[in-house]
DNA sequence: CAAGTTCAATGACCGCAGTCAGTATAATAT
DNA sequence: ATATTATACTGACTGCGGTCATTGAACTTG
């Protein structure tokens, strides 16, 4: 019988030991958090050795990284209502705000700080957060192109503006974690975006002077 | 009896003791890094027990917090200089210049790393970051306070502006750290500051709109 | 079919950060 | 002086992240 199948019986069940331990490594992380589970546990859990973990996933943080992918589908949902606003600064103002929401409800200043630190030590790999490929990027710098072309948005390479905006709120979530969660998100995070961050790129919000 | 000499013998050996790990360590972080240096080999090479160690510092990566501490003073030696500019923007740009090439020369991305990574994880703590009585943020804020009055900088509570302007840099430097250093600190660290964090402060520098 | 090759899977093993019950000794009380 | 308390200090021990030589089952080749 030809498999049509591109998955042979080999693949088939390599993708389903790898589900397995993702599956049982995050079901476990949601209920006793990330760093009281070990990698024992979540393999005999799924009922595989502690080797198949290594085959993979390259460290304990990995799964982590997995979870955080679903934010840029996340993003391209809200897109369509995020382009609805009228003018640049309430559209970039409404992506942050779904932003600081989806990290706060679907994320949290846990999972951020080991995703972070995953960043930071490991060398091989996948750096997820300042790439320009990411659909952050994508939507942030096309409403700045956008806001270009009809004066609300001020001169520059837009997908530069765009990673300098994100950097900025990178800036302001590595606070976040390292304050684990005491500064408020949303509170803090909008006024910091809309009293710092928007000034800098919008044209139409003129920075006050405090001398006439 | 409240009386307490300062340098009872007691606390003379504690003192000693807690130096003596102190510069065990970071001569071997400096000579091999902090990967690849133990807490036995610092101890063993120091002289005393393990668990020393942990009577003085919570975590191995607290040693680095102590280096991380020198920095104010570095900004303190240099605050003279950076308040010889004749405006704020001047001021504020070489206060960054400043920044950027301390932590290029004497910190490098991999200790910076262990200090975020540091703060991210402990709890018992000693936030160093954010920290709004930080040298840091008293020049900064001056520099703020001093430009309002003469109508160079924006309208703002001073300590909250500096605490953003530092965020943003903060997120910079995070930036830098996932990179590995490839990222160049200077070059790319300051137009990132001048073609975006400076404007969100200063009032002379308008930003310009690619529609007239 | 058998022989050879690939690679998922194993689990004993290692190195190391961090712990803690116990010891030694300085400071204080009697 | 002796007893008591406070605390610097010890090092065997634990738990866990990560490794790797080996095994055997699924594939390919002839």
């Amino acid at each position: 019988m030809k498999e049509q199948s591109p998955l042979s019986k080999r693949k088939l069940q390599a993708l389903e030991t790898r589900t397995r331990i993702l599956e049982s490594a995050l079901s476990r992380f949601r209920e006793k958090g990330f760093d009281q589970v070990s990698i024992d546990e979540i393999t005999s859990s799924a009922g595989v050795s502690k080797g198949s973990f290594y085959t993979y996933f390259q460290t304990k943080s990995d799964i982590i990284i997995e979870e955080f992918r679903l934010i840029d589908g996340f993003y391209e949902k809200k897109e369509a209502a995020i382009l609805r606003e009228p003018d640049a600064a309430a559209r970039l103002t409404a992506f942050t705000k779904h932003q600081l929401d989806y990290i706060r409800k679907n994320l949290g200043f846990r999972t951020l700080s080991i995703l972070y630190i995953n960043q930071m030590s490991t060398f091989y790999e996948q750096k997820i957060l300042p790439n320009r490929e990411r659909t952050l990027v994508r939507i942030v710098s096309r409403i700045i192109t956008e806001g270009q072309t009809v004066g609300q948005v001020r001169a520059g390479d837009p997908v530069e503006l765009a990673g300098w905006m994100n950097r900025c709120m990178r800036g302001f979530f590595l606070d976040w974690a390292i304050s684990k969660g005491e500064i408020d998100i949303r509170k803090d995070g909008m006024r910091f975006f809309s009293g710092f961050v928007l000034p800098a790129l919008t044209v139409g919000a003129r920075l006050e002077s405090t001398k006439p």
